[in-house]
RNA sequence: GGCCCUAUGGUCAAGUGGUUAAGACACCGCCCUUUCAAGGCGGUAACGGGGGUUCGAAUCCCCCUAGGGUCACCA
């Protein structure tokens, strides 16, 4: 059997789009399962929208998710160049020679030609497509043309009356009627070839086996099929992975949501959360685990087990997903990841000194487990910088005028003196001792400390709290809150 | 509109003629607990409709319906 390769083909005109995201992902894992070739390929034959900006962007945002290629831009490869823009020669052969066996002519027509003709058939009730209208012109009336000075494009002669066959890995066998096509532009009036012409030109150049691509490609893969079969090369197997969904079951946009992978790394998720769960759409593991790394998924992914039916985009599946590395990666990666966020926020300043880049970590631990993204951090922290809080309602004040309070307070104070290094595991000592030798209950205790060193009936834990103020801002915090409560001391 | 794809809980989905129709997210409840979370345990909830085929259909066929894709000198 041949080697496996695939290749996933963007185009540079935008960012890396969650669904792009996915069908490289797929083509990855492919590879990689099964020892084959990842080859990247730069569409960028559209060049009114590509930019070197997007390009950039899409192969940093691969990376950043994990995904390598072994060909490709900055890697080279024995089929080189990897960007489309770059291949015009090999293209312009190829014309030559479909030009010259008749499989594809000139067409003069203008491009407003065109559209009327569409529009006039769409108003018609009909399928708008080209009319053939030059078809057959003669070499004098292609002359004519040219000395008018039309601008031609290349359009390929489609066979009529042929049955083409998709025989697609994951939806089985399709079929196309080709009269159901009209004669497509190969080469655009720019001398730029046009997707599916380059697609197939590369694909088979670049000795590709395997496209595994979004089924938006589905209904052009019968051109494809006609060209490999014009030029007489053997189709390479296809495979259509359906479309990710919007909640509303619509395609997704830029409005309703995001689409780019690069504002999910902007907000905080983590490149293993975004793979494990656009792996999940779409293709589902064999048994009922469903946390994977990327290494895991190239042991487990398989073809056969990828669905037909389009997903919808579950942003409350990725949030879990994503508090569940954040809650179990190294606390210095996750810290690393906050700091800019908390820097941004004002919290911190640009520079850190290792005390408080320590005192930071301690931070982030104990607020992890509350947000879904890593931007999110922000909004818990506040309680460890603003010591000019408000109490969250008025009715707590009571809490702290309850009569244990004083004794309470009072303890604490006494123990925080006796300690040299506060830690939260002293703290937590400290805490229960206090319960302890009032004979109180926790809610007595730790309710109104709670409330006097944050204001707030609920947060990170108590022990936690106090070890990362330290005992200077324990004592002042809770002074302060007392006389804000009017509680003698 | 033509062609094409798809159809199991709110969402992702397992299932390939005989199952009490998995599991995950979300939701609800309980437990744990010094709060909120996290975590543990449990619960509600599904085969779009109609015809066939078959002893027997979520599974096979047809029709309908719904959703999606595509019909560009964009990819």
């Amino acid at each position: 059997m041949d080697k496996i390769r695939v290749r996933f083909a963007p185009s540079p005109t935008g960012p890396l789009h969650i669904g792009g995201a996915r069908t490289a992902l797929f083509n990855w894992l492919f590879a990689r399962k099964n020892n084959g070739v990842m080859v990247l390929r730069i569409e960028d034959t559209d060049l009114e929208r590509s930019t070197e900006e997007s390009e950039r962007n899409i192969l940093r945002d691969l990376k950043w998710l994990g995904i390598d290629w072994d060909e490709g831009p900055g890697v080279g490869g024995p089929y080189a160049p990897y960007r489309q823009t770059e291949r015009l020669e090999i293209y312009r052969e190829y014309t030559e020679r479909l030009l010259a066996e008749e499989k594809a002519y000139y067409c003069f027509c203008s491009e407003e030609e065109v559209e009327e003709e569409r529009q006039r058939q769409l108003a018609r009730g009909e399928m708008p497509r080209y009319s053939g209208k030059c078809r057959n012109l003669s070499r004098a009336e292609q002359e004519r043309c040219r000395q008018e000075g039309r601008q031609a494009v290349v359009r390929f002669r489609v066979p009529s009356g042929e049955k083409v066959v998709v025989e697609d890995l994951v939806r089985g066998r399709v079929e196309f009627d080709s009269d159901g096509i009209g004669d497509f532009v190969l080469v655009k009036s720019d001398g730029l070839p046009t997707y599916n012409y380059a697609c197939v030109l590369d694909d088979y150049q670049m000795k590709i086996s395997h496209v595994l691509r979004g089924e938006e490609h589905l209904s052009n893969t019968p051109r494809q099929i006609l060209l490999y079969q014009a030029l007489g090369w053997e189709p390479p197997k296809f495979a259509h992975i359906s479309l990710i969904l919007a909640e509303d079951r619509s395609k997704m946009s830029k409005r309703k949501g995001d689409v780019a992978v690069e504002q999910y790394r902007d907000k905080g998720y983590l490149p293993e959360a975004v793979v494990n769960f656009l792996a999940l759409l779409g293709w589902s593991p064999e048994g009922e685990e469903e946390i994977f790394l990327l290494d895991e998924l190239v042991q487990r992914f398989d073809l056969n087990r990828v669905s037909r039916a389009p997903a919808v985009f579950d942003m409350k599946k990725l949030q879990w997903l994503n508090g569940h590395y954040i809650k179990n990666s190294p606390l210095e990666r996750i810290t690393e990841l906050a700091v800019p966020y908390l820097q941004k926020a004002g919290y911190l300043a640009e520079e850190l000194t290792p005390e408080e880049w320590e005192w930071v970590k301690m931070v982030v631990a104990s607020v992890r487990e509350y947000p879904s993204c890593i931007s999110e951090i922000v909004e818990h922290v506040d309680v460890f910088f603003n010591d000019e809080f408000a109490f969250e309602e008025e009715g707590l004040k009571e809490i702290l005028q309850q009569e244990q309070v004083p004794q309470v307070v009072e303890a604490l104070f006494a123990a925080l003196e006796d300690t040299t290094d506060l830690t939260p595991e002293a703290a937590k000592k400290i805490l229960r001792n206090i319960s302890k030798g009032l004979k109180l209950g926790g809610k007595k205790v730790f309710m109104p400390l709670r409330i006097a060193l944050t204001g707030s009936s609920h947060g990170p834990e108590l022990n936690e709290l106090i070890a990362i103020l330290g005992k200077e801002r324990v004592v002042s915090r809770i002074k302060r809150s007392l006389a804000l409560a009017g509680v003698a001391q």
